[in-house]
DNA sequence: GGTTTTTATATCGCACACGACATATTATGG
DNA sequence: CCATAATATGTCGTGTGCGATATAAAAACC
């Protein structure tokens, strides 16, 4: 048996099975907003600043445009956003909250501190948490690219 | 604009954005053996036990029957794994390593090393990190069960 | 200014991931 | 022993994710 070939010790599987667990805890809270998890995220971004493009929009979430694309007209036949092509230059696609995106912000404000309930932490052990979570993302992307 | 709905303060999307960049790690090294992430964590599984079920395995990834069959259905067609009903219960299906996915084991076991380097820390400060993760994630199963 | 290159988005194929449901087998209770 | 419930796996539909490629528009370069 190989010192280094178990599922324990891959820090990889923890993170994979934490991503999953989110999902778990966010799946009851977002479907009262009819939105996936990868939705809210794009949501949370243009509620942060809306009229972006798909590619900025991609550039946040460490997402392609082969994923977004489709998200996106989702969200767009779910009456959220509208997809328009800039005047200025064709090519981009500017994605901008309609009437009912802005307002299902307030519906949407009780969800971060579920979360954080949900994670059985304070919110500095998850914002020291985070940090350090977010360096080795860095670290993986600077090797990987 | 929401105190608490900004994307810079939700640690999930730590979590999300750290699993995909480990998976663009993985992916030029499990290419050469012909695996994707999770068909290597269920190598993996395997390697430390031959001889599980497929609830077994599920149990351990975290993983539900409709994400397992498929997966475990393309390692079949690989060659690396066989699929038995067993005689005991009919219900349960065994899963077996062939020869050549004991092989395999050998190939893969350079893996883990490449991903600690790419991680940019060392082995205590990973440790450190995944029991915190894991700690995270039993919460957050916790609160969603 | 017309050709080439770059850029932004979209499409397609493949592989997860899961909820809802189906099927088959075993266990349970009268 | 027979009907019912519980268990293990499989199927199906929907929605990601991404690499490879396509398309169209803008930029760069003779």
């Amino acid at each position: 048996m190989s010192d280094q070939l178990k599922l324990d010790t891959f820090i990889c599987f923890a993170v994979y099975t934490a991503s999953h667990a989110f999902n778990r805890v966010y799946k009851p809270l977002l479907d009262e907003l009819g939105l996936t998890y990868p939705q809210y995220l794009a949501m949370v971004c243009l509620w942060e600043e809306d009229g972006q493009t798909v590619g900025g929009l991609g550039e946040k979430l460490f997402l392609e445009s082969s994923t977004l694309t489709p998200l996106l007209k989702r969200l767009e036949t779910a009456g959220y956003i509208r997809r328009e092509r800039s005047k200025q230059d064709e090519r981009v696609v500017v994605l901008r909250l309609t009437e009912e995106g802005k307002r299902l912000q307030e519906r949407a404000e009780t969800v971060p501190g579920c979360i954080i309930d949900a994670s059985g932490h304070d919110a500095d052990q998850l914002a020291r948490l985070q940090a350090e979570i977010i360096a080795l993302r860095e670290a993986l992307n600077k090797s990987a690219s």
